[in-house]
This record gives structure tokens, C-alpha cells and sequence, in this order.
DNA sequence: CTGAAAGCGCTTACAG
DNA sequence: CTGAAAGCGCTTACAG
């Protein structure tokens, strides 16, 4: 490289070592529309000699693009790391934001606390689009982001606002409609659910559909207990269900990591899983098989959401407001194990 | 708020509202060095009225600054997300960037692969330093760092090119010997040791230590087996130090979670602890005090690492190049637990 | 304290 | 295919 070291290296200067203007050396730069094979020749030569990367400032200002996208999640630091559905989220975002070559910022802010903060940062274009996922009832956010005119997706559904942004969903009223379906085809007459946090739409659906299905059988559907989509979380859960429903022979948790801790207070109860009572789970990210007995649950598709979503918001990204926001369903997908 | 949905306002149209030029709209958006305070106040409203935030590529631009950090973690996604020494990394440093009014960006790249890409982000100048940590005897990060001139500041020392970048460390050599210290001085007599990869430079250091203590008290330091830093890990390394060493009765692990794997193993193989194998552990990150017996670990100074860490950058970012880099070492504090 | 002007480093019609 | 010029939206000496 010929540059020492310390100083950056401008087009201008890439220009005039190519022997070409910075308007072609620019076109090289970009794909080479309309460039001589020489003069393209003579720009990489020149790119290759200085180490040449263009500004990000000057390029996004002059393209009103940064390249980037946002990935905000309203969470705790705990849960997150706790959670493997953030780890797998996060390694299916990155690898479809990779396809489409843009970088991703990572977003993490308190659930509720510093959305201020958020916006401004968003306001500021710092990013092209964001994907938000993991959002709870109380926060703003599909309203404020429908207002600033981000592109943006949500995984999963907002509660307000629906029809102003982008979603990509899994369905959960389905789900819970399956996992009832399947405990009462195997007998089970006293059910009850290990639900999600009453602040998320995905917990909320699952919830519902569970419901739905219950009711539509003929039984009831009162044995409802919120978790924290946490293990002990979800052993706690359980073990008010069992007080408060001795006889109940079949539960649906809305999460694997929930079902894990209601497995393990069913079993220091001395409840047998299945024959005692069934538990269906939702996620399949791993735990399901860790657990014992191994957990009958649903396949979470975060890696098509994920996929789906980041192509939507590039779609957005390209083509500029105007066009309808898009809301995609993914089914969940039953993965029978031995514990129901 | 005056503008319509889409349109972002730009500073010209704050300078026309409030009445003044846009060289006095900017500076009393920024501090209010030399304003009035009718241009002040007149100023402020403006922005309050049309909403507006500086874009973030034209202000850099002129600054020469993003008011962004990277955080660079050359991590499998796996490790990042088993291994509580990351949650809380990211945690502290969140919280450390938050105080000096930067933008984290996380960096997740693949150990080795990715370089170029990640290389080609920073000269780009999308931000204006970074933070490296969890870096690998491959990479070579330091030496592409230092050579581009970006503010940078390792925590945890890479293996070459030590003298041209800023480090913050933990004493990893002190840990090392105090923990055979501690067990020398229980009537440990056969010492082993889970040593970190060895690719890593605080396992090595944590390695070295343990190695020349047991050699200065005249004991054999010959059992060492290399982890991967996860439980599964130092299970399996933990059986191949009972197979090799039968008579052992004494080991240091170079993580907690690795130490966790330790128990199990020499649970499952009847050893009791502390009795029968006294073991110390390192990072006291909460796994310690899970375990049965609770692990006697060294306190990792994460927190203090990533607020020194970032103090230094941001001071290394203000004050330009010329400064030589700095290097500063905390040390590792015993806990005393039931382990050893 | 204030404003006109230059400049940060790019891209992109436009004319040739 | 190529280049001169304008423009993206800010900040900051400079002169007043």
C-alpha cells in the first residue's frame, strides 16, 4: 500500500493516481455501469494500492443510505442471554442481513425505559430499517416508527398499529388450537396452560387458540398461569397450577424453557411425564431435547421469519414508502417427542 | 409537531423558523458556546416544533466523528450465548458507553473468518474506535488495528503487536498462583490444572501462573488439560486429568463453567469436593454459587476492565493519535467458597 | 454574539 | 464512456 499510515485515502485521490475523474472512478466503484475496461482497470488498481474504502458518512449522505439496519430488542440483558430464542435470532438475522450486504446494529434497549433515546437515533438515520422483535404491550414503538416513516418489520405482532408496519409472525392461535387438540386425542380431560408474559402478542395467541380449542371440546379452559418465558419461571407457574388444579392431567407451556421448569416441578412432585400428565412445549431450539422425558413441541420457524423479514425490509428499503405495509404467517410445526 | 409524515426537517428549516443562520441554529444545538439566549430559546423551540434530529451522516461528516464504538467479539455464537462472562461484558460495557454518550455497535464476527469484511466496516469510519475482546491467538486484529489508526482498546491481551494498542487486563498470572497457592496450603499435593484454550491469552496467563507456583513449591506441574471454556468441556477435561492423574487431589479450572463441568465429573466418579479434590474456579459470575459445593473462584473485574476500557477509548478518541497506548492490569480477588 | 462561506467525501443527473 | 458541477446536511474558522 502505498498511503503511510494513519491518513485515509479519498476517491479523489484514488481518481487521480487511476488517471480518471472522481465522477468515473466513482461508477468504477459502484458496479462500473458505463466504464471502459480500462478506466475499471485502472480504478482497482489504484483502490488496491491506497487500501481504499469509501466514507460511510460522505457515501450516506450523498445516497441517503447507510447500509445498515437496526435490530431492536425492547429486552433485558438476563432474559436474553438466557433465552436460546435470542441466540438463534440473532444468528439467523445475521446471516440473512449478510445475503442482502448490510450490516447489522444491534438495538438492545430496556423493555418500556429509553425509547426516547431509540428514536432519536433512529430519527438521526443512522440505519436504513429496523426488525423489531421480542416488543411489549406498553411500549411505542409501532406507533413511532409507522410516524417517522422507518422502514421497518416487526417478528412478531404489535398490539397497536398493525395495519402501519410490516409483520412476520408465527401462528400461535394455531399452535394452541394443536397443543390442546393433541392433549385431549390423548385422553387428557383436565387441562391447563403455562402461559407467556401477558405483554406479548406471541404468548397472548397461543394463549387464545389454547383456548379456543378447550372450549370448543367442552372443557374448561380456567387453569391459566403467566410465566415469565423464563425455567423458573416456569416451575413456578406449575407448581401454582398443581395447587390450584390437583387433578390435572395435560398442560401446554408456551415455551420450551417454561416446559423444562414445569418437567422438573412435575417430577419433584412425583408426577410422571407423560403417563401422569402430558406437556406439550413451544420452540424446539434445543432444550426439548435436553429435557426428560424430551419435550413434544412446536418447531418455532424463526429462521424463515427471520429470512422473510429482513427480504421485506430490504424490499421496503429499495422501493421507498408508498407501497402497503405486508403481514406474512408462518405456520409452527409439531414435533412429536415422548412428553405428550 | 409542524411537519408531515416522512419528511425529515433538516437544520436549514429549523435556522428559517427560528429566525436566525444556520451556523447559530447549529451552534446552539450543540452546547450554546456564544449564543444569546433569544437565539437559544428560539432555537430550541424550532427543534421542539418540527421534531428534528441531526442527521447522523451529514454531522459526521463535518465532525469527523460518529459518536459510535464497536464492540468486537470474534466469537462463535454458541460460546456467546452459553457463557455468562459475554451477557456480562456486553452488560458493563452497555452501560460504560451509555455514561460517555457513545452508540455500541456489536461486531459478532466468526473467530478467523469475516476479518476482511470487519476490517473494510472500520475503515470505512463508521465508528470512531472500538472495543476488542475474546480475541484469538489467529486473528490478527491488533497488528490491522494499529496499522489503520482506529482508536482501539483490547480487553484481555492479544499476543503480538502488545505495544501499539491500549489494554486492559485482568492479572491472570497473579490468579494463576494464588490458586495453587490456595491449594498447596489446603495439603494439596497433586495438582492439576483445566487451563483455558490455548489460543487465549488470559487462559495462558491463568496456565502460567498455576505453572510457576506449583514448580516454585517443588510439586509437579505436568497435569494440565485444555478446555474450551464450556461445561461440557471441563467435564470431558476434567476425566482425562482422573484418567491420566488418578492420585489427583487438587485442581484449578480457568472458568467457573468449566469448573461446573469439573464437579459433575468428579461427582458422577464418586470424588467428593472439597474432601477428596479441592477445586478452584475463576470469574464468579453466578455459576459459582450453583453448584454443589458453591465454587472458591477469583472475582473477574469485568466491570472495572469495560469502564476503564471505555474511558480509554473515549479519551484516546478526543485526544487524536500521538499518545502512546496504555496498559493497565487489575487484579483478580479471591473468593472464598466451600470448593477449596 | 452572528452570518456568509468553505469544506467534510461522496454520488449523480447532465451535457458532451 | 467521461468529466464538471451541483448537492447531500451538517460544522467551523473567519470577519464583523
Amino acid at each position: 500500500m502505498v498511503r503511510s499510515e494513519g491518513e485515509t485515502p479519498t476517491l479523489d485521490q484514488v481518481a487521480r493516481l487511476a488517471g480518471v475523474s472522481k465522477a468515473t472512478a466513482s461508477r468504477a466503484l459502484n458496479g462500473g455501469a458505463r466504464v471502459s475496461p480500462q478506466a475499471q482497470a485502472a480504478v482497482d488498481d489504484a483502490v488496491r494500492r491506497l487500501g481504499y474504502t469509501p466514507n460511510a458518512a460522505a457515501r450516506s449522505l450523498a445516497t441517503r443510505r447507510t447500509g445498515s439496519v437496526g435490530l431492536i430488542v425492547p429486552e433485558s440483558d438476563e432474559r436474553i442471554f438466557a433465552d436460546p430464542f435470542f441466540a438463534q435470532m440473532l444468528h439467523v438475522v445475521t446471516r440473512s442481513v449478510k445475503a442482502h450486504d448490510l450490516q447489522l446494529v444491534l438495538l438492545l434497549t430496556q423493555p418500556g425505559k429509553e425509547e426516547q433515546r431509540l428514536m432519536r437515533y433512529l430519527r438521526g438515520r443512522f440505519v436504513d430499517g429496523v426488525i423489531v422483535t421480542s416488543h411489549h404491550r406498553g411500549d411505542r414503538l409501532a406507533e413511532n416508527l409507522a410516524e417517522l416513516g422507518l422502514p421497518a418489520v416487526f417478528i412478531g405482532s404489535p398490539w397497536t398499529n398493525t395495519d402501519r408496519v410490516s409483520i412476520v409472525e408465527s401462528d400461535g392461535i394455531g399452535a394452541g388450537r394443536q397443543a390442546a387438540r393433541l392433549l385431549i386425542d390423548r385422553g387428557c380431560r383436565a387441562l391447563g396452560t403455562i402461559a407467556g408474559p401477558a405483554d406479548m402478542h406471541a404468548g397472548h395467541d397461543r394463549l387464545e387458540g389454547w383456548r379456543q380449542e378447550v372450549s370448543e371440546a367442552g372443557l374448561v379452559a380456567d387453569a391459566v398461569v403467566h410465566g415469565d418465558f423464563t425455567e423458573a419461571g416456569g416451575a413456578r407457574a406449575c407448581g401454582v397450577l398443581l395447587d390450584e388444579f390437583p387433578g390435572i392431567d395435560g398442560i401446554f407451556a408456551a415455551s420450551d424453557l417454561m416446559a423444562a421448569g414445569a418437567v422438573r416441578e412435575l417430577t419433584a412432585r412425583g408426577r410422571r411425564v407423560p403417563e401422569d400428565v402430558a406437556l406439550v412445549g413451544y420452540d424446539d431450539l434445543g432444550v426439548a431435547e435436553q429435557t426428560d422425558p424430551p419435550l413434544t413441541t412446536f418447531r418455532n420457524p424463526i429462521g424463515a421469519m427471520a429470512t422473510e423479514a429482513i427480504r421485506l425490509l430490504a424490499q421496503r428499503i429499495d422501493e421507498g414508502p408508498g407501497e402497503p405495509p405486508r403481514r406474512i404467517v408462518f405456520a409452527a410445526e409439531l414435533v412429536r417427542r415422548a412428553s405428550a
